[in-house]
DNA sequence: TTTCTATTACCCCTAAAGGGGTAGTTCTTC
DNA sequence: GAAGAACTACCCCTTTAGGGGTAATAGAAA
């Protein structure tokens, strides 16, 4: 009798991508894909029923979230190793990707040989993060060890709705007449809301906040 | 001897995703796929070469993007077939690669089967547009006349790689360190990257900018 | 050739932004 | 009642941003 197959689940929303992958797998005589999925709500439900190895995960998907699906699942008590495979590289989405219990975050843009080794390494208990991610994590650990989100509810009622106003493009004056406030006191939330944020400018907070609402 | 099949170049910066596709090409009689290309540069000098019946292109491209791939095809004198495969529905995107000469947009979230059948329309003359892309169009001639990509194409390359370091939070005397240009020279091309906009402050370019990309 | 555009650099000026401080009020929390 | 946080308002100051102008240079287009 032959050695196990390890069993892979796909969640990603284009069908191609997926069809890309499982031909790719298929392949190889120690693995298989059991199951896809085309969303995170799927994929939940999927895993009533299967029990993978490996969860190979997209991120940015329609509807549920990458992170939230990965979240659910591990809130579901699902043992599989969860691999994160997307397109972003932005070091928010790789923190909170591994604070949510990823084994592993993959850069859709890579060989395809290289994902089946980094897939066979995934199954058999490794940590996989793509090379160029190293540098990336480095730095988010050492700008902000605090993830973005709680450093948004640190800021207080005020500081919250003049940041939006900044994203907004409006200048300190206006926004002073907007809240009925002299210009200096806008001035005292922004420099205080920028200490908190770790930022340099109201640009920086602009885009900021545009980032974290739709980025 | 049988017909003649259509010849079809795909170019996409995921390798799996145009396995995908050249494996699912495959299985079809009337069409093959002749070459791929990874990066727009690389597609302008493979077209040196070949001569397709239809070109899939991504628009979501490290280097050269998608859209002045396409134009720059169309500059070229390259007849054949192109039509945008991408996962961008933003009316932009899909606004300036149909006024860049695209003869179809297709939305990367589809069914394979789909895809195979647009792409055989698209072949035989067609324009193939994805479904979901009626209602966007339509909205994008209600609600502005000119595109924001029409104003974006009308800065000079200068601008929009001062308007990119704007989104990334530098001042204007940084700007000018990175670019070998005095800080008064930088302010020069704000002014007139601010105007071309209509927008008032490097505030909102910096939110306009953030939200073209990934809004 | 001439014309036009892009890029560079400078002049002028005002307005806006940002960082430091002190200090009064209100409201909650211990 | 005391302590602390939040919001307000002002002082000081320097730096940054933005809008107007002129002008030289290089390269592309007519």
């Amino acid at each position: 009798m032959s050695v196990e197959k390890s069993k892979i689940i796909l969640v990603d929303d284009h069908p191609l991508l997926r069809k890309g992958i499982q031909q790719l797998v298929a392949l190889e005589d120690d693995m298989t894909v059991i199951a896809e999925a085309g969303s995170g709500e799927q994929a939940l439900k999927l895993l009533e029923d299967e029990d993978p190895d490996l969860i190979l995960l997209d991120l940015n998907m329609k509807g549920m979230d990458g992170i939230d699906t990965l979240k659910a699942m591990r809130d579901q008590g699902v043992v599989a190793r969860i691999v994160v495979f997307t397109v972003s590289d932005d070091s928010n989405d790789v923190v909170s990707a591994l604070k949510g219990g990823a084994d592993g975050y993959l850069l859709k843009d890579m060989d395809p040989d290289d994902l089946i080794a980094r897939l066979r390494e995934a199954c058999s208990g490794k940590m996989v993060l793509s090379e160029s991610l190293t540098e990336l994590l480095a730095m988010s650990y050492r700008v902000d060890n605090q993830s973005a989100d709680d450093v948004y509810t640190s800021l207080t009622r005020r500081e919250k709705e003049i940041l939006k106003m900044i994203a907004d493009g409006l200048s300190n004056k206006m926004i002073g007449r907007q809240l009925d406030i002299v210009e200096a006191t806008v001035k005292v939330h922004v420099k205080n809301l920028l200490k908190k944020l770790s930022l340099r400018s109201r640009v920086e907070a602009a885009v900021w906040m545009v980032k974290r609402k739709n980025g």
